[in-house]
Formats: structure tokens, C-alpha cells, sequence
DNA sequence: ATCAAAAATGTATGCGCATACATTGCGCTG
DNA sequence: CAGCGCAATGTATGCGCATACATTTTTGAT
């Protein structure tokens, strides 16, 4: 009998079984708790011959080792937190899903919540993460809250910042400029031979510094005004067709080139389009951001910016990583960004 | 000095900052450690006086509780573990947007992974999740091996599995009926007049028994076989698009009604036949699955099958909270579905 | 003013593990 | 065959907090 302080319990289950503990495992096996330790954490310092009986013993008992514990003990959580603005936007789940697997190979665990774009709530959830002792963090953005800095160099943990690059990273940061993205897409729709433009825009603020850089570059080289039509909250397929509806309705812009904040808007801006018989990009050519895997599947094929999102998980990762090793490693990564020149501008 | 054993550090910053606890916060307030836990937990039990002086000495120390010393001496982490196939595929994130939000109402964090349709996987994700102690745990799907279940029996803990029922969950589940609901796609596409139909499955279990209900129904309706063009892996829009093509390349379905596993590939579907100069759906009629946010925002807007993935998020997370909360609770839940008929279909 | 009850705080303890250090036994060199 | 070194295991301890219980202080009713 491992434990002998059983809950008086109801009919229903709740805690019933008992806990098996180490020092368990090793009464069965005929050691004690540390060789058990000792057998999981450094197999090489444990004789062949127990360490078989130990793992009988794991296995007859149903073991399952208490990291709560184990963290508390040696200080290591082996869990890395991250903070991303939505879980339901691919740009940023893809991210993480490279990001987890390149960490778990590793032993370590990943903390995910969501802050939905918003400094209050932020705040919070590193509060709340930090408690949770772990040994690294990761942040979305550049922009954050002087109260968050503070307690996250309080932790002393490594901290990535992604999606955006500054010169003052509060640790490590891997991204790239938005506003040079903007400036690049100007640039192209000029050459492209686009006189007007516009604009649809989420309310992010990564995104508001690439719509206005494009419109600030593409006002100069056209001297043509930039209308923007601000989706507010998320972007989405309905909110691009909302926005290219209301840019058309509500301003003279009918011939030019739209650059969209999101794949997603800029494919929603492709259905209203069609649905109102212009033809893309004859008469307006779009341009996304992102390179969600749809954009090539659409119809046209989405011209758009992309991103190597899968470097990004991969650096973000191994930065962590080498950090927690000790490793001295370069603290700003610039991805960079690309214009994939498809179909629809 | 709260602590007066730092390590030797190099020049590049390791754990410089010692940690501060409650000790140190209670003497800087003049109480002890376990005043400033009880301010901090039961603070209706604390003089207004020292919650005020706790409350100072927390601001000037930056202390961050320590949740993973309350966890081993209270035995309860707060935590909620889930497990879902994909982080990519909205259906999941949106219920776990929900699920999450009520639980961080209520404490509780949760602490989540994806496991990729792949039970060796999600075995071993189990096990490394309940090695944290969450206070309950969310599973996708009704199908696990023995193995999980044995531990998560041993658990002790409110497991809520999701999307799908069963008359023998291991605790609760929350979910509907996916045979029903391909044979109400059957109904439904026959009612309308359709003599020929196929389907456009993904790799998913669920998906995939949706898919054979249909086809079983639709064969005795009509008479006629129901090709299926597996998209392999994950719905997307482009898994969509070429199982269309393949569907109308390699056989001899030229009219009919056309069942999808996913909004995503229905959406590549309508693109597919659209480019080939089909018209939706006069010559062809596309269902969905899933009711996603874009499906009402394509062209055509999509008939599909929604099921209440708000109430779904809700109810797994009160499920859980009830059953924490000691309360005998309902523990198997039908949300049922239903057929939003749009202009696809 | 008195005393019991309630409020406020403190003392003692252990959760389950990792880690530093101590001990034992054994093979091997010279 | 003494003595050294290493492999294998054990002993002792504390991580930071929650909790049961003990003690002190305050309150209020008489």
C-alpha cells in the first residue's frame, strides 16, 4: 500500500487513487527514492540490474513522476511560456507549432495562451505565466507594457520577442521591419504601373505601421492620395469583402491596387470584387500579406508577402534554447520578407 | 538581502535576480510567511492594516507568487491540460478561445498541445501532462488507447472528451452524433433532388465516419454509388481544390451533390469547379462541414453543417468546473447540429 | 469590568523531488 | 595484499508554499 491517508470518498470518483510517489516505486524495487531519480533523470549512473527492477516497479504501479515537484526542486520548470495575440489566426498558430515541436524534442513544454491584442490583458497573463516558473518566455511584438519589462527581467529568463525587430529587444527578438515590408509593396504597385492605391487594414499595430509606411511611400512616388478601409478587430474573409464594399461605395477608387493587412481580408476583397463583375487584377490588383497556404489556391493565385514562418519558429526556438544552454547568442534576428508575385497584382 | 546564495555568474545574465518569496515579503510587512499567503489567498482573513502593508511590500519587491510551490503544498495546480489535433484548424482554436476564457475566469490556466491525429502521440502527451498535475484535463475526440485511459483513471481527475459522444465516456463528454449527421447531409442532398453524390474527406476519424454514414445513407436513397476523394492529411482549401479535380478527372461525376469534411475544402471545391466553369450549384451543389466564419462570406454562400462551437466551449468548461467544484454533473452531452442551408447547396 | 467568542496572526509540518555529500563495495595496480 | 579510484547506492536537506492547529489580540455583550 503506497499511501495509507486515502480521502474518505463519495460514490462518485474523486480522488481515489492514491498517488504513487517515488519513494514508492523504490520500496518496490528495493531502493530508495533517489536511485529512482536518479534511474529517469541519469539511467547511466544506475546499475543495469535495478534499473529493471525499477522499471517493473514503474510499470506494475502505473508511476507518473510529479515535475510539480521536480520543478520546485531544481528550480527548472522545463516549461517555456508564450503569449500570442489569437489562437485562431494560422499566422500565428503555424508559428507555434514549429515553435512547441522544435522545444519539446528538447524536454521542454510550452505554456500557450492568448492575449488578444490588448496591453491590459497582457499584462496579466505574464503575471500569471511567470508564477508558473518558467524557463523561458516568448512575447508577440515589440510593445510592451513598462510594468511587463520590469517583471520579466525580474524572472531572469530568457525572453523572445517575434514578429518584429527593434534595437532594444528586452532580450532576444526575431522578426523583421514592417515598415520596409510597406515601403517594398509600394514600390512594387508603382513599378507594376499602378498610379492609385489603397489600403484595408486589421487593427493590429504591426499592421498599422505597414499600411501607413505604404501609403506614406506610395503617396510620394504616385502623389496620389491612399484611402484606407480599417476592418476594426480581426482580420477575415467577411471583413475584407466588408471593407472592399465600403471603399468601393464610399470613395472614387475603381482602377489601382489594394494591399491588404492579411491574406485573409485581401482574399475576402477578391470575392467582393468578383461578385461585383471587376475583374482582378485588370481592374484592381490585390495584394496580401502573410502567404497563408490558401493564397496560392485561390483564384487568381494571391500575390502577397511573405514571411518565412517557418525559420521564424526554428530561430525563435533554438535562440531559447541556446540561451538556456548558456550559449551567448545574437539577441536581433532579421528575417527579412519577400514579395511572391502571383496572379492577382 | 532575501536570499544570500547567488550564483556565480558570467558576464552574460543567468539567474542574477534571486527570487523573492513570501517570506521575504512578510518580513519586509512585518508578518510572516503565511500572513502574506493568507493575504494573498484569503484576504478577508487579514486586518485591513497589513493587507495594506503586504500589499506595499509586494509592489516594492515585484514578488511573483510561486505557483509551483502552491501546487505541491496544496495539491491542486490550477491547471487545466487539453489536447487538440491540430492548432492550425480553426474549428479546434475557436473552442479553445472559449474553453479557455471561462476557465481563466474561474483560476484556472490552461495548458494546451496539439497532438496531430496520431494516438502514439497523444499517449505520450498524456503522460507528460499529467506529470504536471493539472486539476483536469480535455481530450479531442472518444478514441484513446488503454493505455491513456488506465492513466488518466489513475489520474483521478475530471477528464471532458469532446466533439463526439459516446455511451461510455471515460468521464464526461460533450459532443454529437457524427453518423446522424451524415445521415441528415443524405437526407437533406436527396430532398433536394440530388440523384448523384461524392464525398471530399480529410484524414480525421471523425470526418471519416461522417463520410461513411453519408455514403451508406445516400446509396439506399438513391441507388447510386458515392465516390470519395480523400484529401489525405488536413483539410485546406487546396486539399480541396485537387480532390475536386481528381474527383471530376478520374470519374465519371459531372452533376450532383458533393459532401465535404471540412468548410475548408468545400471552399476549395467551389473554387475548383468555378475556374473550370461549373456553375454552384446548379451543376454541382457543395456542403461543408463546420459552419467556419467565411462560410457565409464565399461565393456562394456555403451550406453547411454547424454544430455550437460557443455552447460546445462553455459547456465543456462548466462540465469541468462543475465536476471540480464537486458537483454531480450530466456526463454525457448531445449538442446535436444542424443544416444551414445557404446558396451551395 | 469581565469573559467568551471571534478575529488576527503565528508555529509546525510536509508536499515529492533533486542535489550535495557520505558510504559501501569492488577491481586493479604495484 | 595494501591502497586507490570508481561505480553504485544511500542520507540529509530544502525548494516555497498551504494547511492544520496553537496562540494572541480584539470585540462586544452583559
Amino acid at each position: 500500500m503506497p499511501n495509507d491517508h486515502k480521502m474518505a470518498d463519495g460514490i462518485f470518483n474523486k480522488k481515489v487513487t492514491s498517488r504513487v510517489t517515488m519513494a514508492d516505486v523504490g520500496r518496490l524495487a528495493g531502493v530508495t527514492q533517489v536511485t529512482v531519480s536518479r534511474a529517469l533523470s541519469h539511467p547511466d549512473k544506475v546499475s543495469k540490474d535495478t534499473l529493471r527492477r525499477i522499471q517493473d516497479a514503474i510499470d506494475a504501479t502505473g508511476f507518473v513522476p510529479n515535475a510539480v515537484a521536480g520543478a520546485l526542486a531544481s528550480k527548472r520548470s522545463n516549461l517555456v511560456s508564450a503569449l500570442i495575440p489569437s489562437l485562431t489566426n494560422v499566422v500565428y498558430t503555424s508559428f507555434m507549432a514549429t515553435f512547441s515541436d522544435h522545444l519539446r524534442q528538447n524536454g521542454y513544454q510550452v505554456l500557450l495562451s492568448e492575449t488578444g491584442f490588448n496591453t491590459a490583458s497582457e499584462d496579466a497573463l505574464i503575471a500569471t505565466h511567470l508564477s508558473r516558473r518558467p524557463d523561458a518566455m516568448l512575447l508577440t511584438g515589440i510593445h510592451h507594457s513598462d510594468k511587463a519589462r520590469k517583471q520579466l527581467q525580474g524572472a531572469g529568463i530568457p525572453v523572445v520577442e517575434i514578429w518584429d525587430i527593434t534595437d532594444e529587444p528586452i532580450d532576444i527578438c526575431v522578426g523583421f521591419n514592417h515598415s520596409a515590408a510597406g515601403h517594398a509593396v509600394a514600390e512594387y504597385l508603382k513599378a507594376k504601373g499602378h498610379a492609385f492605391a489603397a489600403t484595408i487594414t486589421a487593427d493590429d499595430e504591426r499592421a498599422l505601421r505597414r499600411q501607413s509606411a505604404f501609403a506614406e511611400r506610395f503617396t510620394v512616388l504616385s502623389q496620389n492620395a491612399v484611402p484606407d478601409a480599417n476592418t476594426g478587430g480581426t482580420a477575415s474573409i467577411g471583413a475584407g469583402r466588408a471593407a472592399m464594399a465600403h471603399l468601393i461605395d464610399h470613395s472614387d477608387f475603381r482602377k489601382g491596387a489594394v494591399f491588404c493587412s492579411s491574406d485573409l481580408s485581401a482574399h475576402g476583397a477578391i470575392i467582393e470584387l468578383r461578385a461585383r463583375g471587376f475583374r482582378v487584377p485588370q481592374d484592381i490588383a490585390i495584394v496580401g500579406f502573410g502567404d497563408q497556404d490558401f493564397a496560392r489556391d485561390i483564384d487568381p493565385a494571391l500575390t502577397t508577402v511573405a514571411v518565412d514562418r517557418l525559420r521564424l519558429g526554428h530561430l525563435a526556438a533554438s535562440s531559447v534554447l541556446d540561451k538556456l544552454m548558456g550559449q551567448p547568442i545574437k539577441s536581433v534576428h532579421d528575417l527579412g520578407f519577400k514579395i511572391l508575385t502571383r496572379l492577382s497584382a
